[in-house]
DNA sequence: CCTAAAATTGGGAGCGCTCCCAATTTATTT
DNA sequence: AAATAAATTGGGAGCGCTCCCAATTTTAGG
């Protein structure tokens, strides 16, 4: 029950300088058509009253939220942290709000969470999926309302709308065909849910390189899993023991790619010695650990600014003029002393 | 220019109903006095026609904006996505939205945020403060306005509100007490800006454990630094070089004890043999290291909720119920190899 | 000095909803 | 069946602001 002291409105400012409430709006909206006397007027009162304008009233009034919203997977890892950071930069200097809701890796929530992005009238939002989402009415109710969705990393396929995404595939090539061309022979795949696009493409990087330099792809070598922490230990043991085990694995990310090393190196074998590890991402982690991990770096930055400039190209345009790019950004190996 | 198709309001379901907007209004506020049948009738109709409620205007007719501020210096390291999390889970189970801003530890982008906050109208503001905060007038402005303000971490001291912190005197008591127990007879310290009073406080925690044991303090051994990434070199390497050179550091943060670490290592020493390092919160990427740090973990969740329960307390309240309770959570000393 | 044009201001409806109070309908009691 | 109480509904003002259009004032032109 926040007792709000009577806040000052542009009718006080109006009543105590003798004027109309339009003019006042006028002022503080920055309308030309004022007499730059009352402008100072206006603005000097103000000022000294600290009148402080009411955003939700303007929303209403302006049907327009000024507010984007943000959907993602989780905030725990260093990949979305950093790409937010720079949306509500852009965000910023558009005079934008954000509103940002993890879903958690679970379906259930991003539904939910797209609910309230609609209840709040968003005027646009960025997404990037959960691994279980394979219905996507939850966010075609977006498009069918006319509100800007922009796609990063983690993107729907059926939707025709704006994406940002990295060439996976041309980056899983490149990890890998580094692992070949360093003489690894058994080469792994420690791969996402197939739900998701990004597992295909770097799953298809994978091939695609085994396949340039004459490496039959081993089935016993590609496990596709769910991102749950407790089964890398499984996967990864799993391929340890195998009769013929491998001599490198390319993991579908970073955080991934990590635990593989743990798991590695409790194992009692060395990194990159006895098996390399190679990661996706870069994350802030992966240069600090033992053995710094060798892995496909993301533009981070230019991913969140590139997501944030498509949304506002479209939310200040009628829709009719929206565009549907899809922006493929470089990746770029950094190779460390996992491999 | 985003054009809205005109939105189904409660107007519409009344019309079709040939009831009244105070009826339909009724129902989907969940208030009690409505015929069965009419409520059905109308939860029903919205359904089908898949009304959605305007929390914009709800906002102004009730003027609560349902949305909670918070305001932090960063969310790159890992403590504060974790905080973070917490805390819009407690807020999502009240009903209310998040609004999320980085102050990137520069007192000016806090001052805006602050602003940004007000002119939305934020039913509340959870803060942790910038290291060049010394001025505190923007955020008395809540005070004033009778909006609740919670601090966590890094709190105000000259504002009396609710505050949620870590014994982090006990917690660097702790750390260096362990460091000295395990032979440690040099210890330095890499504090923050005093202007922090968990600097502060972790310093007499440091200095404490050395008095208990009889180590007297070397001001050589302590240094106060900014945060600021390109000084740690200059300092561990100026403490290396010393004639009579530290043989343990007990570092203000994780980030800094890790970078720390590698300073270390790039001069061709050994940690912790030569050298060994604490830090204090325990990062996710405190355990992943090479060697793993030791550190003083913070209840980060526990911290979020707590912070976030005692920021419903008020808003659910008169202000004239409003208690000012400076919670004071439980460290925990992590002992791994750097030590 | 009068008139037309330009500049500036005011009035008022409207944004979608809540909530108080009065009106109406239904149920209860004698 | 009348009178009263309870349940349900409707009306309308108000939240703070924008923005169109009309009114007023100022400036320019002849």
């Amino acid at each position: 029950m926040t007792m709000k002291n009577h806040q000052i409105t542009i009718f006080d400012l109006a009543r105590e300088l003798n004027i109309s409430k339009s003019t006042v709006s006028r002022v503080l909206t920055g309308h030309p058509n004022v007499h730059p006397d009352t402008r100072k007027r206006v603005l000097d009162l103000a000022e000294k009253l600290d009148y402080q304008r009411n955003m939700i009233a303007i929303q209403l009034a302006t049907q327009q939220s000024r507010t984007i919203g943000i959907i993602i997977p989780e905030i725990l890892s260093s990949y979305f942290p950093y790409v937010i950071a720079a949306i509500q930069e852009e965000a910023r200097n558009e005079g934008y709000n954000v509103i940002i809701s993890q879903s958690n890796e679970s379906y259930e929530t991003e539904v939910t969470n797209a609910k309230v992005m609609l209840d709040n009238r968003v005027d646009g939002v960025i997404v990037s999926i959960t691994k279980e989402t394979l219905n996507f009415d939850h966010l075609k109710v977006f498009q069918k309302k006319g509100i800007p969705i922009v796609f990063f990393n983690r993107v729907c396929n059926e939707m025709v709308v704006p994406k940002v995404i990295v060439d996976d595939y041309e980056g899983a090539f490149g990890a890998v065909e580094h692992l070949i061309l360093s003489g690894r022979k058994r080469i792994a795949h420690l791969s996402g849910p197939s739900s998701l696009a990004i597992s295909v493409k770097r799953l298809n990087g994978y091939l695609a390189a085994l396949k340039k330099h004459n490496i039959p792809a081993d089935p016993e070598l590609i496990i596709s899993y769910d991102f749950s922490k407790e089964k890398i230990a499984i996967y990864v043991n799993h391929l340890i023991n195998l009769k013929n085990p491998p001599d490198a694995i390319f993991a579908i990310n970073d955080p991934t790619a990590i635990d593989t090393i743990q798991i590695i190196k409790k194992n009692g074998l060395r990194v990159p010695e006895d098996i390399a590890v190679v990661g996706f991402s870069d994350d802030y982690v992966s240069a600090l650990i033992e053995p710094p991990l060798t892995t496909v770096a993301q533009p981070v930055r230019e991913i969140g600014i590139t997501a944030a400039q498509l949304l506002f190209d479209q939310i200040k345009k009628d829709s009719s003029q929206w565009k549907t790019p899809v922006k493929v950004l470089k990746t770029k190996l950094i190779i460390r002393k996992s491999s």
